[in-house]
DNA sequence: TTAGCATCATTGACACGTCAACCGGTAGGT
DNA sequence: ACCTACCGGTTGACGTGTCAATGATGCTAA
């Protein structure tokens, strides 16, 4: 299951009718899912899943900032998206950078009263939508499925990328 | 199932740890599976999956042209953003746009041959990536979960807009 | 007839992502 | 000491997506 068997559904290179269907359902429907979940957001709120993933890795750290590496690796971010991403924050006043005391060349990014203030707003709300969109559509049993699927996709991913 | 029973598990509003955790492998695995594949048919082709879409769908239209409204709904975009897209895709040679001779106002896109013969190049390399990232990363009953699971979730999203 | 009104398509402004180039500084090897 | 190589972060260019406003054209009802 890790390892694909090359012949085992009898060495086709090219998917079937059937697995192409599903294929499409599957990636447009989870598409339609992300950015319904971000209108959501931006209406409750004003703030993007962007914003708020950036929002809830700094209400979580220490003191309330961290060096920009290290958030960008703790949401997965490349460096210049984040870097593009807090300009923008920063203009709208929910964070702000400064250098770093102990690093040189680093810099340091702090939540500001009003960016605490507007995730503290937008929690509520996006967990709702998560669970009315998402958890309340499936099953007990689907949402396992759904899981172990993400698992195997990202073993999938993960794997090529290295190969 | 379609409706949802709000005390089902107790009359939450929120997900739990669990359920929430999954969301997240889920909803980034997704979408980094689309982006993926999006930079996948870009070096093989330098198609995006938008361009993709649009060739697809000329390509099997009557006389490789559509109209532009018709275009936008069968691959369910928004018009506006057909018309940008088309915009770029008309500079690049890929299609070519005329006035409708049958409905004023109307716009026909039309295939290029060099459209045509884009498309006929991306399109294998395209399938056998959908093949090595999606299909061959899943069991044959967690291709079926899939698509369930896809179903599911978009009747969900089809419920809650015109509710 | 004309005053709305819907329809088809485009446009502009803006947010977002990626890629490649760049900049300033530290560390290693010669 | 000097050259180079990397590291952390920023920037610019460009493709992409959404929203709201605009044109242009036909339909309908006062």
């Amino acid at each position: 299951m890790t390892e694909a068997t090359p012949g085992r559904r009898g060495g086709r290179q090219l998917p079937t009718a059937d697995e192409l269907r599903i294929w499409r359902d599957f990636i447009e429907t989870t598409a339609a899912l992300g950015s319904r979940l971000e209108s959501r957001l931006q209406g409750d709120s004003s703030l993007s899943t962007g914003d708020y993933s950036v929002l809830l890795a700094l209400s979580e750290a220490e003191g309330q900032a961290m060096r920009s590496s290290a958030l960008a690796s703790h949401i997965g971010w490349e460096r210049s998206r984040l870097s593009h991403h807090l300009g923008r924050m920063e203009r709208r006043g929910l964070i702000r950078r400064q250098e770093c005391a102990t690093v040189p060349r680093g810099a340091e990014v702090l939540l500001t009263t009003a960016g605490a203030e507007a995730f503290r707003g937008a929690t509520f709300p996006h967990l709702r939508a998560i669970r009315e969109l998402f958890v309340d559509a499936l099953t007990p049993e689907q949402i396992v499925a759904a899981g172990e699927i993400a698992t195997a996709l990202k073993a999938r991913l993960d794997d090529l990328r290295t190969q």
